[in-house]
DNA sequence: TAAGAATACTAAACGGGTTTAGCAAATTAT
DNA sequence: ATAATTTGCTAAACCCGTTTAGTATTCTTA
């Protein structure tokens, strides 16, 4: 009904000018000697009218937005949106609003993404980067923007990062599956290069080394529909009938095969034993629960935000050096895993 | 390193008047006789300099911000985060981004969130109401801002509403109970007035009146963790041990009813039927499988973009008329609520 | 008592686009 | 040949805060 009124209005209808308004509104009154009976003058309209800046025309003359720009994967993904949800109340309480988006692992949809974040002079970004992004990044670094990397980083490219020790984690989990006497661990991941991939397989494939077990992997490809990647592990399990334990790169890998697992007839863990990686919630009240390779999600939310800001409040824009924080995961072991008496 | 170029800019170089560019770049140059020519040139220059406007003092200028508002109440909730998937991918299709925010049900938040919101100039918000937002929520229809609400709704106040019919959801999960010959069915629910919730507990009600059984209702307090959860539905099953079936009004809800059977040792459906409000990609491989009430997420989101675009465009900002989207949802009938033979 | 300092504000530029009104030259109509 | 259009483009106001430089007045201080 009543349009939004401007420092203009209030200038006019207190006959003060413009920048006395500016200078109280942004608490700094004192500092300007702005006098106290003027100052709650002005407070007590700004109140009455219930004033709210435009935050537009703010972030237009200052150049900062109070925007983090946040660029995951999938927000869907429980492991996306319990970051986000995290780094919302970090941020938020200190002044920062989040504003999303999902690449769904699309290159140009990122570049897209990330120069509409430009435009908007988001003042941080976030983004776990998709492959063939190497260029748009590059770009983001000599444009001394403040960004992070999350989940996976840029092998040719030494930028602040936070994600967690993948490699280890999918070694202690195959450790703890030969060590409770399985022979047979498969692997099941995605056909993917990205590095929280290749290095989850690394780890594999180490452990399965160390352990003088001989390594069986599927990797599946990106376009596969949910159907065929039940399919596809089916077919997997069968062509290896000794298989008796797998490890399964990502959630989404876990839903699929726990479905081939079913369909198979195969009982967890008389069968087959099983442990994910990323846990989450309903893994406890599986039956049996399943283990899982845990991110510290809190670890890692503090950890985004707070190199975030660091590298936001560095005057070195210059990247002298670059912020790494990686993390351990945690094996938490339940049913899925363990021996069969 | 090369800062940003603006308009002015790209004036001095081409020596032409930013009145001209402004007009290229926003495609009016046949409406505005730009010639060919000029166009052309302007158009590589852009290119070339790879020059990206400034949205921010677009916005100012044009109040529209290509920006939607969504507040729900946890982003991490998977119910929420899907939808907030699917919103993003229609919104951006339109060239809208979007910026989240979580309430945890705190109508102060919330107040605070819809004044963020405002002063960045949304151009239309989607909100999950915790109670108590009445007033903030009745200003936002006095002001004529294009908004929707989602999930529930505030009895009060007519306003846009996209949702599910949660009482019938509720009923048709009891008569699916009671058509399997369960006797005792239980509904554990939030201690909430939302009408999500309270639509729920009348839809099972109406449903144990319609088949002549006893009401069992257990309602859980917001403030409790998630083990003081568990507790509570421990004791309420183990209180009235007739109970052989439970309907849990939420995802949560039923993953701590999980937890607390299993404490109890009590087989699903054997012991105990079990049906899930709000379907879970995780429901379909539990052992064994369970049921759910499911929202039709596509349609949801369908509805609300479309619903907040039709009031986004709609001359008649008076909202002489309001628009309702109440969706069905879908019973998914897994084996945790069969009577076993 | 005049110069210097502090007090209490203000004017105006600025950020970077959009949009309205208008103008000079070329073209068409009469 | 002159008036009426059309063509092609521009000047300047505007959106709404922030910030720098400055002014008028009162208070100190030598």
């Amino acid at each position: 009904m009543r349009k939004k009124i401007s420092m203009d209005d209030i200038a006019r209808d207190l006959n003060i000018s413009k920048s006395t308004i500016s200078f109280i509104i942004n608490g700094k009154a004192k500092e300007m000697r702005i006098s106290e009976t003027l100052t709650s003058r002005v407070l007590d309209y700004v109140k009455e009218k219930n004033y709210n800046r435009n935050t537009l025309a703010q972030s237009l003359r200052t150049g900062k937005s109070n925007i983090i720009g946040l660029i995951v994967e999938d927000i869907a993904d429980a492991f996306f949106s319990s970051v986000a949800r995290l780094i919302e109340e970090r941020a938020y309480k200190k002044g920062y609003k989040i504003i999303y988006c999902s690449t769904e692992d699309d290159p140009a949809k990122t570049a897209e993404l990330i120069n509409m974040f430009k435009s908007r002079h988001v003042d941080g970004y976030i983004i776990t980067a998709p492959k063939g992004i190497d260029n748009e990044v590059a770009l983001l670094l000599n444009e001394e923007t403040p960004f992070v990397l999350f989940d996976r980083y840029l092998p040719e490219i030494p930028t602040d990062y936070v994600g967690i020790d993948n490699f280890w984690g999918a070694k202690i989990a195959v450790e703890h599956l030969a060590s409770q006497g399985f022979k047979h661990i498969a692997f099941v991941t995605l056909d993917s290069e990205q590095t929280q991939m290749t290095d989850r397989l690394n780890g594999y494939n180490t452990a399965i080394i160390d352990a003088s077990l001989l390594p069986h992997v599927l990797k599946i490809p990106f376009s596969l529909t949910p159907a065929q990647v039940v399919q596809r592990i089916r077919k997997f399990i069968k062509d290896e009938p000794h298989t008796d334990a797998i490890l399964f790169a990502t959630n989404y890998l876990a839903l699929q095969g726990f479905e081939a697992l079913h369909k198979l007839k195969l009982r967890i863990p008389e069968d087959v034993a099983v442990i994910g990686f990323d846990d989450h919630a309903f893994f406890k009240v599986f039956n049996p629960p399943v283990t899982a390779v845990a991110q510290p999600m809190k670890a890692l939310s503090e950890k985004l935000i707070s190199v975030l800001f660091k590298r936001m409040n560095d005057e070195d824009r210059k990247r002298t050096k670059h912020f790494r924080e990686i993390l351990k995961p945690e094996l938490i072991i339940r049913e899925s895993s363990k021996k069969p008496a």
